[in-house]
RNA sequence: AGGCGCGUAGCUCAGUGGGAGAGCGCUACCUUGACACGGUAGAGGUCAAGGGUUCGAUACCCUUCGUGCCUACCA
């Protein structure tokens, strides 16, 4: 088989996903002799499109599952996408918005089939794209969170922690995106600064004479004051505690408070109370059993508690009227710029609400706890080990989660209420229900309706359907009680009549919680569970360590009583070569299938292996990609000059031990040795850029560079007689090679198996056996080796001696040994040293005009013949004695003092006193050349 | 404010209690029978600054400066 001048990645990459896939190679393999290793992927949002983040973080998935393939585990890696909530639901929503409608119109469960057609036609593409970089996944496992099975998996857990009370409904401030319509947990609220203003609002107090100036970010809120609070020490204001206020726009009487919350130094040192708006004052409000006055509603507008004049005006439409206001009545004694940080949603970037409203939430305090001790236990190791301290700072303040989403995409709560019944202190239930419709609803006497009770709306002949499905916003009390089971009721258990279902779904991280063993097949007992629980390792970024892995470790431990995973590799984001976080707006976004387009999947992904330094940012360049291409054309060429020899190749196995191996096959089999454990090694322990740049080095530099060009004098002549042995070696550690670079590279390493090798069988079900032994003596004897080829070669590039010249090489070798080794290599030292003729011997000395080259254990010396310019071959080893010297004056200086002999450990003594017992030597046959050079030459 | 990290060659980054490495870039030479997406050689660093521990510090500790991130607060 001929192989092209050079490798272009476009012909063969998507032959061989599709053949990999076509024979089940991602599958278990079942016959597998080793342990089963599991990787579950980190979902990614079915609405996404792959990012560079996705790409290193599948790439690393990827390395470690074709790895252990090779290594003959039973490997799973599982795939799958998350339903994303309210990310899938607003896109679906802008799509409703560009043809007229709203999800209201459309009702509730039109609208889901609208999502799940949006989903069949554009989403989860985003996994598939994974195939372009070559991702092992088992697509015959491929999961969603919404999924029936992961869906029955979610209902089981929401009700055994319902059942055990570690699911509960409050009444508090939450993170509420008026957008999005939705509550929000404290994790999905991004902080950012903003330039806002501060402004001095007077409150005057009932005497009618003095006031109290309070400075406010936000404010429209001062509608729903409940106080107004000072620091009990504060001279200034102490003789007002207990005074009553009299609160603008609003005639409210409001008390004065002390609060040790308040910080005397900020503003005026008196701060406004809204404890149904901010989360702070909540607290305050809570300790001194204010009223909560709840002034915003949930799509940001005034509630009718605002007062008729602000009520149903945008906030910030309020804002500026209530300034007005004052302004008007000389109220507002001033403002000033402020930057302060303020919360906005992860999904859409609107500033977050605190609203005081009913949701469901997770006890999470004793899961936390076992979810702590696990990671202490090390039942899990999280690496790098510098996040363990994240997260146990995470979870040491980890508050109860806030599960509820007031959206329709996803796992709907299975709650329900009953109308006709009482809560525990007598009410009935029907007259707490309210219900805001998102239209006025037509009665049958003519009359609009916006909203009402339950019982109210009922009495007045709407139906439950009606009620239910024309609600925007259904507020069900804390004191009604609910009903849940794992069964959907048709009735109430208790009187028989009509249920009103919870109208909320659940998070999305909620089920992507269980994604370790609901993907596996629980609640039911699957032969998955019982063979890949606890998977292997988590791998993902930092930046969902507290949004899913913290979780999954609860729920893991929880539900399935052992830890969900035993390794967590928290990996690097992706940054641009400025080291910029890559962002739309910004610009800056590198396209993972552009890059694989431009480079190729296998250079793509070595550089994403090889940028992956642990606990580090990975700062993207596509210069490295390029370079890595050209690692691939080196080994391209490597392959074709293999091709040339495979008609001798006799197939037979070899190994360090051979007598017939020359010394560059026997020295390529020790370093491949090495090679193949650094990179095992690395691998075990998630270096990945280790393990890439130790093939790297191996197969460039030595097998390439060194390896490559020794075998050619034997190679090229036909009669010698280790030319059989070479080849074989040749073949041999290329086979090897391709095997330790295939989960780094696995399309170019498939392409020559199969052209250079001629294997009859996938390098994805071959198997990387044990290392040969390493053969330090060949090793020691390849470096004297090594170094008079570099003496030469160093002397010729020095001395600008051209390449095509061939050069006589004088060696004075100190032992018998090096001298046999000389003799036995000349030929293939000639090659290297592009010289015609060598002389070695014990006794050689240097001819006039020589060049000299210095090494352990040798001397060189390259005659000349009257063309050696003196004045530069002096300042060369002048160059050179001057490094050996200081070498020297600091060895000295080290041996000389006693502290360090009779302190620094024996070996490091020894190993000094060698050094410069060596240096002495070197040091003095320079000299001797010198004076040579000086005196003879001159 | 608290926490975590980073500062090493022109650039991007590895690294280690015993006088620093890689890739790219740069300089010189070379179309030598796999490869110019190549080969050979070379230049280039007070390892941010100051102090401490140590026989010995780029590495460990402290301080400072610069820089990035995370968490919390910001009336």
């Amino acid at each position: 088989m001929e192989l092209k001048k050079s490798y272009s990645p476009e012909e063969i990459e998507d032959k061989w996903y599709d053949a990999w896939e076509r024979n089940g190679y991602f599958k278990p393999d079942q016959d597998a002799e080793g342990s089963p290793f599991c990787i579950v992927i980190p979902p990614p949002n079915v609405t996404g499109s792959l990012h560079m983040g996705h790409a290193l973080n599948a790439t690393l998935q990827d390395v470690l599952s074709r790895w252990k393939r090779l290594r003959g585990h039973k490997v799973l890696w599982l795939p799958g996408t998350d339903h994303a909530g309210i990310a899938t639901q607003n896109v679906v929503e802008r799509e409703l918005a560009k043809e007229g409608l709203d999800r209201h119109r459309l009702g509730r469960e039109e609208f889901i089939e609208r999502v799940w057609k949006w989903k069949a036609d554009y989403g989860g593409r985003i996994i598939h794209q994974l195939k372009k970089i070559g991702a092992s996944c088992d697509w015959s496992h491929e999961r969603f969170t919404l999924d029936d099975g992961l869906s029955q998996a979610v209902r089981e857990v929401f009700v055994r922690l319902f059942e055990e009370g570690l699911i509960y409904r409050d009444n508090r401030l939450i993170n509420w995106c008026p957008r999005c319509h939705t509550a929000l947990s404290d994790l999905e609220v991004e902080y950012e600064d903003l330039e806002g203003k501060l402004y001095y609002i007077k409150y005057p107090l009932e005497d009618g004479v003095h006031y109290l100036t309070v400075a406010t970010t936000r404010p429209e809120t001062m509608l729903g004051d409940t106080a107004v609070a000072v620091h009990p020490d504060d001279e200034r204001y102490r003789r007002f505690i207990n005074k009553v206020v009299q609160l603008p726009l609003t005639g409210r009487r409001i008390p004065v408070i002390a609060d040790t919350m308040v910080d005397p130094t900020f503003g005026t040192g008196i701060v406004k109370v809204t404890p149904a708006h901010d989360f702070n004052d909540e607290a305050t409000g809570k300790r001194h059993n204010l009223p909560f006055i709840n002034v915003i509603t949930e799509d940001g507008s005034m509630s009718p508690e605002a007062g008729e004049r602000y009520n149903g005006l945008d906030r910030y439409a309020c804002r500026k009227k209530v300034l007005d206001d004052l302004k008007e009545l000389d109220l507002l004694e001033g403002e000033k710029k402020h930057s302060h940080s303020v919360g906005h949603c992860y999904r859409c970037k609107t500033i977050i609400e605190p609203l005081l409203t009913i949701q469901w939430y997770v006890r999470v305090e004793t899961l936390a706890t076992e979810a702590v001790a696990a990671v202490k236990r090390k039942e899990i190791n999280i690496i790098p080990d510098s996040w363990e301290n994240n997260y146990f700072a995470w979870m040491r303040d980890i508050k109860d989660w806030c599960i509820s989403r007031q959206i329709w995409w996803g796992h709907r709560i299975p709650v329900w209420y009953c109308p006709d019944c009482r809560t525990d202190d007598g009410i009935l239930q029907g007259d707490l229900i309210e219900h805001i419709f998102f239209e006025p609803v037509k009665l049958s006497d003519g009359a609009m309706i916006q909203s009402g009770t339950y019982s109210e709306l009922r009495r007045l002949g709407l139906s439950k359907e009606e009620i239910i499905n024309n609600s925007k916003v259904i507020r069900i009390p804390k004191s009604v009680i609910p009903v849940c089971g794992r069964e959907d009721p048709k009735v109430c258990p208790n009187c028989g009549g009509d249920v009103i279902r919870d109208p909320d779904v659940l998070d999305t991280w909620f089920s992507s919680a269980l994604w370790p063993f609901s993907t596996l097949g629980w609640p039911g007992k699957t032969d998955d569970l019982q063979t890949f629980y606890p998977t292997s390792v988590l791998v993902t970024g930092f930046d969902i360590l507290f949004f899913w892995v913290a979780r999954m470790i609860m729920m893991g431990l929880k539900f399935m009583e052992e830890v969900p995973f035993r390794d967590v590799y928290i990996h690097a984001l992706v940054r641009d070569a400025k080291g910029q976080k890559m962002s739309k707006s910004k610009g800056n976004v590198i396209d993972p299938l552009v890059m694989i387009d431009k480079y190729g999947a296998d250079a793509f992904r070595f550089s994403l292996a090889a940028f992956a330094a642990q606990g580090r940012d990975v700062r993207f360049s596509e210069e490295r990609v390029e370079g890595y291409r050209h690692f691939i054309n080196k080994i391209w060429n490597a392959s074709k000059f293999m091709l040339m020899y495979k008609g001798s190749w006799t197939r037979l196995p070899v190994s360090p031990a051979d007598v017939g191996l020359d010394l560059g096959s026997k020295w390529v089999l020790s370093r491949l040795s090495a090679a193949a454990e650094e990179v095992h090694r690395n691998l075990e322990i998630y270096r990945f850029n280790d393990a890439a740049n130790t093939i790297y080095q191996f197969l460039w530099h030595e097998f390439c560079d060194w390896y490559l060009e020794m075998s050619k004098p034997l190679l090229y002549n036909e009669e010698s007689a280790g030319r059989t042995g070479v080849i074989n070696c040749l073949y041999f550690v290329f086979e090897k090679m391709l095997q330790l670079l295939h989960p780094l590279m696995p399309f170019v390493t498939e392409e020559l198996w199969n052209t250079v090798l001629d294997k009859d069988y996938s390098i994805m079900t071959s198997r990387y056996g044990g290392d040969l032994p390493r053969d330090f003596d060949t090793e020691q004897k390849m470096g004297y080796l090594i170094d008079a080829v570099t003496g030469i070669r160093n002397i010729r590039g020095e001395l600008n001696i051209s390449p095509s010249v061939e050069l006589r090489a004088d060696i004075r070798t100190a032992s018998g040994d090096v001298e046999a080794l000389f003799r036995e290599n000349s030929e293939i030292f000639k090659k290297m040293a592009r010289c015609k003729e060598v002389n070695i011997g014990p006794g050689i000395k240097r001819l006039k005009g020589s060049a000299v080259s210095i090494k352990n254990g040798m001397e060189i010396y390259i005659p000349m013949e009257g063309l050696l310019d003196v004045a530069s071959e002096v300042s060369r080893l002048e160059k050179e004695i001057a490094k050996v010297e200081s070498s020297l004056a600091f060895l000295n200086k080290k041996l000389q003092n006693d502290d360090f002999m009779s302190n620094a450990p024996r070996e490091v003594v020894e190993k000094e006193r060698i050094k410069f017992d060596d240096l002495v030597k070197k040091e003095q046959k320079i000299e001797e050349n010198l004076k040579l050079l000086r005196s003879i030459d001159r």
